[in-house]
DNA sequence: CCCATAGAAGCACGATCGTACGTGCTGAAA
DNA sequence: TTTCAGCACGTACGATCGTGCTTCTATGGG
């Protein structure tokens, strides 16, 4: 007899191909529903009427709320890392990904993905004091976007593009606090030039010429 | 006959001191229940309760949610302006008020007035795709404090405190960004270290001697 | 081709949402 | 002291919240 006759009869999960295209179509909608009604206002009825389903046909995809906001943030972690991260990833290491992860956000909110602009920007503020699980994921995705962008600029600082004494920490806090104002400004004036702003500040605080703002 | 008597009898709002007392506590409350909750997510029910008040009671001073939220960022805006807009203004003109204003700030957010780190932050991401009168306000208020900042910068420009080639739009934009940055980081890992780099940040940036960190 | 099973829907639940109405209590003007 | 409006209350409403349970459909491995 072989392992699997030897096991207890332990009811596997086994997913089919349609209920995991449904899954990945909700979880898109979700994140999108989630930058502008916020993770904890994101209703199932809302996100079920907007995708057409029922609202416990589409619940029994993730069994609670919780896991629901869980399985979102992971969606955005990957949409971001797809739009962000990875052309950020693409340019030559050092001053030109600190430019790069800047315009690539840029570009990120301006093709509007997300009606509401960066997922995680509102997500980190809304949760931030909403112990759990779900504060915790969004925590480390913060940490680890602030971890890579502070890898850039010890590249730039290996490779002296940037001025002898400046700190990879501090430069890592600036960047992402540009990167913050950015959508801060975008969402709240709805107002494309606030991006061009954060393209042109990133290019002068790294001593960049501004030519490539198009 | 006078002006009053003139008048179609319009049923004046007369207001009794101890309801004045009562709403006062109420936008008290409901600022600081609203940057854990956000102003969204703030309920009628759960206000009540920590006020140890009835619901129809509190509705009553308002009359809707919308004029609750209306009023509450108004009261949250004269906390801001009287624990960070003042203090800043307190300083001497330019170069100092930049560095004042995030200096206040970040004190604002340690003494943790609010449980939910600061309120226009959080208030803009989550109001900043709903359109309304909440909403305007709220974007009302954040560029006036941008204004502010912008003040500040081109008045450093003109005593030269600050290099020739600085443009008051961006630095104010920089400076904005790291009070993002600073409310983010702190709220995100409730760590007061993340306001020590702001405030360590902002000098570098301005070219101040880091002495007066404390 | 069959049928065990995943997927989706229907329905119902207790709780809570914002909102409305009616009623005593009480502070301040007359 | 009398009087009246502001204040806070209890109660109730329709809607919607997250969450179960039951039932029908349809898919994919044997």
């Amino acid at each position: 007899m072989n392992d699997r006759s030897m096991r207890a009869p332990q009811p596997v999960r086994r997913p089919r191909a349609d209920g995991e295209r449904t899954r990945q179509a909700i979880l898109r909608e979700a994140v999108s529903l989630a930058t502008v009604d916020g993770l904890e206002g994101l209703s199932i009825g809302d996100l079920a009427k907007a995708l057409g389903m029922s609202k416990s046909g589409l619940y029994a995809h993730f069994g609670s709320k919780q896991e629901l906001q869980l399985a979102t943030v992971e969606e955005a972690g990957r949409i971001f890392q797809a739009e962000v991260v990875g052309p950020a990833l693409a340019a030559p290491p050092g001053l030109a990904q600190l430019v790069a992860v800047c315009d690539a956000f840029c570009d990120h909110l301006q093709r509007r993905t997300f009606p509401g602009g960066c997922f995680f920007a509102g997500a980190a503020l809304e949760m931030g004091t909403r112990p759990g699980p779900v504060k915790e994921r969004i925590a480390a995705f913060q940490s680890a976007f602030v971890g890579l962008i502070r890898t850039f600029a010890a590249s730039a600082l290996e490779q002296r593009q940037v001025a002898a004494d400046e700190d990879p920490d501090q430069l890592a806090f600036e960047i992402n606090g540009i990167i913050l104002a950015a959508d801060t400004n975008f969402v709240l004036h709805d107002d494309p030039g606030a991006l061009d702003v954060a393209r042109r500040v990133v290019r002068r605080r790294l001593g960049v010429e501004p030519a490539a703002v198009r």
